[in-house]
DNA sequence: CGAGCGGTTGAGGCATGTCAAGAGTTGTGG
DNA sequence: CCACAACTCTTGACATGCCTCAACCGCTCG
């Protein structure tokens, strides 16, 4: 591990409030690595040994159930992963690949165990982190469950929108055959909801998303902060399954 | 808060491992209620003053969004809930409503907080809490995604037969309006859909489920573990979002 | 240059929601 | 005790959202 990264990861708040010494102990067990691109670095089903951190590149998080698959998540630096399993040293729920090069920090799950059961001050952390990523999912579940395809396309160009500063224009950060799967949703359906909004305050170039009247899109995507956030919470971190929170 | 019901609370996993003196701590500065049927006892978007602890008859949490709502879970005791806003301090991201005359016991949230910060032993606990529930969430969202409405059925079924004991008939735990609306259906849809799976394997009698071919039914529905469980893990708890461990 | 891949578009079909009506059940008040 | 209201559940008819399959375009990369 370069020292140089240290500090990125130190600054996490998962890491933040441990004393100095147990946050040493703990990234001298751990190790990091370079993963090239479209490789599937954890299998579900698979012994969580690892949590784990990305520090460049980016990780797709899906879930494959008999021959479908969906996305659940993308994330990017820098953000942990999967800390439940690693928590419970259970059999990870998703599968994990690189979307391109990434470089990814492993910190042994027994080691994490022990230490936030010695460290009172990460374990506080390790609590604020989970609930926070439970509540995460939550709000994905309402959105899959009380929005149609529609509202959800709308939903997120807007929330992308937020985090992008509030632009009416940005590029979307993720491809849309990977977003259409986050939304749970197909390549086409998207690639025809898109164009339909086109009548609702959104153009789309390629990539790139301008919203041209963004009250009307509001209108349609009614965005709700007990759905959409804020608080966007503390989600410099991952694994509350944010899809790029960059 | 009757002396009878201590040792109940007591029992939960949450709260078994913490020291005698903090539980009673804790137990001093709550208080229990009791809700007639049908009433909304907690509203989405309010502060989580309280940690709650279903003691007698059952609750449904479910959440609205514009004109719509879903049920996310119906728990029943011993079980807590709504842990992670509690944790946060955070606003309810679903309400909550009583299904029948119902005992609950309201522990403030500011108590909670400050006693995984002074009991370590607490702390482990609520740790594990919550990374259990997540996961348990992360299923959720794994069949809402990965599945169709005749499969989440099945699988859902099958779940509740293993929960009875593996029997092959059992009386369904919640009314079926309710059950379609958790399984992200409308009750007309469900009632079709149960009619169907008399090809299946399966047969209804009113509320009674009979299962006439678990192989043809299993074969459906394909049950993983790492959707349906087991693990049907740790949960004689609650909020994981289990619909009625019963 | 050709293969592969992401994205788009069209045609068609299935799954699911919506609306409406009726049977059965439960609970309530006269 | 009965009448009525309210509710769940079911069924049918219909509309529509979404998926599937197929073709095609444009781009990238070997």
């Amino acid at each position: 591990m370069r020292p140089e990264e240290l500090p990125e990861i130190r600054h996490l708040h998962l890491f933040r409030d441990m004393s100095h010494a147990n946050f040493e102990a703990l990234m001298a067990s751990s190790y990091a690595q370079n993963f090239p691109q479209g490789l599937e670095m954890i299998r579900q089903g698979d012994p969580a040994d690892f949590l784990h951190i990305v520090l460049e590149g980016s990780v797709e998080l899906f879930a494959r159930w008999g021959g479908r698959e969906c996305t659940m998540a993308v994330l990017r630096p820098v953000s942990t992963f999967i800390l439940a399993a690693s928590i419970r040293d259970a059999p990870y729920l998703m599968s994990a690949r690189t979307l391109e090069r990434t470089r990814i920090i492993l910190i042994p799950s027994s080691d994490l165990r022990a230490m936030f059961r010695r460290d009172s001050e990460f374990s506080v952390s390790v609590i604020n982190e989970l609930a926070s990523c439970y509540r995460s999912v939550v709000r994905n579940a309402k959105t899959l469950k009380l929005r149609n395809s529609r509202e959800r396309v709308a939903s997120y160009l807007l929330r992308q929108s937020l985090l992008a500063g509030g632009a009416p224009s940005y590029v979307l950060p993720v491809e849309k055959r990977l977003l259409a799967s986050y939304l749970g949703m197909t390549a086409e359906n998207l690639s025809r909801t898109l164009r339909a909004l086109e009548d609702d305050g959104l153009k789309m170039d390629g990539a790139r998303v301008i919203i041209t009247d963004r009250a009307k899109l509001s209108a349609l995507a009614q965005p709700d902060k007990l759905i959409d956030g804020p608080e966007m919470d503390s989600n410099e971190n991952g694994s509350g399954l944010p899809i790029s929170s960059r």
